[in-house]
DNA sequence: CGGTACGTTGAGTCATATCAACCATAGTGG
DNA sequence: CCACTATGGTTGATATGACTCAACGTACCG
């Protein structure tokens, strides 16, 4: 239907670019993803889906950051995983044919195709390789959600801030000043890590005082990423 | 290989009686899965796959039950799941492609049939049913370890001990006189809530002395299900 | 009967959470 | 334009949950 909107990316191209779980898709397959997909604009803030919503369709992500989290207990949030351009979210809720556990919100001003549940669905049962594909990636993100348990169980909040720092440099990049691509607010680091907002601040301003990192308000500069990958692992313990 | 063996177990009454994954295959594709599979019985202890191995098939537990784990830097075993009767193991690194991100040891004596990857991606190639089937369980087991990274991060070990001691009755149920049916070492408790030892063992003294589980050596007694439950939420931050 | 694995308890320590106060910034509305 | 408010960041003081270390008990096993 938002199909003759002003140039709103299409899948092939997406699909071709950026290597995704659409790749296998035949080109009469991405031609009805095309047709049937819908295009959006998010601003930062707005969510696109909360915990708990039946969900009739996933987003593809085609710039800009998602965060995907889950509400505790006392409304903390823990963030479960970020999405960037390329790729798929609430794909989980309707594979499994259950309820978002997650939430997910637009961090990153971001544009995104919202595909309906069936079309999914249809290219599973019709195309075995996009089938395989997807459960490759269900496959893979549960193998992360396993590292994720036993750091989060074993490691101590410092060795963790070490590592998300790293895992967000891997995953998000450096500009040409070695600043982190992506900004985060404390909170937000606290609710990946799982800690209070205080103690990434302490931790940071230990980080900085052991020249790993510079601060600037948000932006964070990496300086010494072995030093960093040497605290994340057993080596920290000093 | 192995078919001809005493009475191992068929996969066709496996799949009828368990509801498992194979339920949608057809009668001929459960006949090639009896004829390639290979039959084990597996003692306590034994190990059925270690983490980094390069894995060649899964698991298709018929009894018993298996543990699996990750292993920390340090040596901690960080237990992710529990796998019994008609539940399958391994299927994730052979899905992914990738190695063994889990140890599994067999901690109750198990009857289990070793299916070579290829069956598994070949049905996955000819069957969408079974392929659709294989994504749900993915996704819903991605569903849970969402929750349970949550849970580590947010609540404190008393909480998720309750926790833990439910979701055993849950998936492992109660004898008639309300003994928890899976026997667990101290130690495996601790790494499974992710904690100490020492802390599962002080913990479980305090629920019996609040009158909500018996212990006998390592046979556990559930007293006050409502009252677990109750510590296991928000709700105990007395 | 010594050995090994598991369970228990106590004491001391430390990392991390909590609580509280304060500052900086930016947006809002009158 | 300024007071007002909200949001995020920072720091300090204090409390405490949970870990570590160590000793000891118990039970089973060869």
């Amino acid at each position: 239907m938002k199909q003759h909107d002003i140039n709103f990316p299409l899948c092939d191209r997406c699909a071709l670019d950026r290597g995704a779980i659409f790749k296998h898709l035949t080109a009469e397959e991405v031609e009805m993803l095309n047709f049937q997909k819908e295009f959006r604009r998010l601003k930062r803030g707005e969510i696109l889906y909360n915990e708990g919503n039946r969900i009739s369709g996933f987003y593809c992500i085609h710039s800009g950051i998602i965060k995907v989290y889950k509400t505790g207990f006392d409304g903390k949030e823990q963030i479960i995983r970020f999405a960037k351009a390329g790729e798929i979210i609430a794909y989980r809720s309707v594979l499994s044919n259950e309820v978002a556990c997650t939430s997910a919100e637009v961090i990153e001003d971001c544009e995104a195709c919202f595909i309906p549940s069936e079309i999914l669905v249809s290219f599973i049962k019709t195309n075995p390789a996009f089938a395989l594909e997807l459960i490759k990636l269900a496959c893979h993100e549960l193998g992360e959600a396993n590292s994720f348990i036993t750091d989060i169980a074993q490691k101590t909040v410092r060795e963790r801030l070490a590592e998300i720092l790293l895992f967000l440099v891997n995953d998000f990049g450096l500009d040409d000043q070695n600043y982190l691509k992506i900004s985060l607010t404390r909170e937000e680091l606290a609710n990946i890590v799982g800690t209070a907002t205080e103690s990434v601040i302490r931790l940071l301003s230990e980080f900085k005082a052991d020249r790993l990192v510079e601060l600037n308000g948000r932006k964070i500069k990496i300086l010494d990423k072995k030093g960093l990958e040497k605290i994340s692992n057993v080596l920290s313990r000093t």
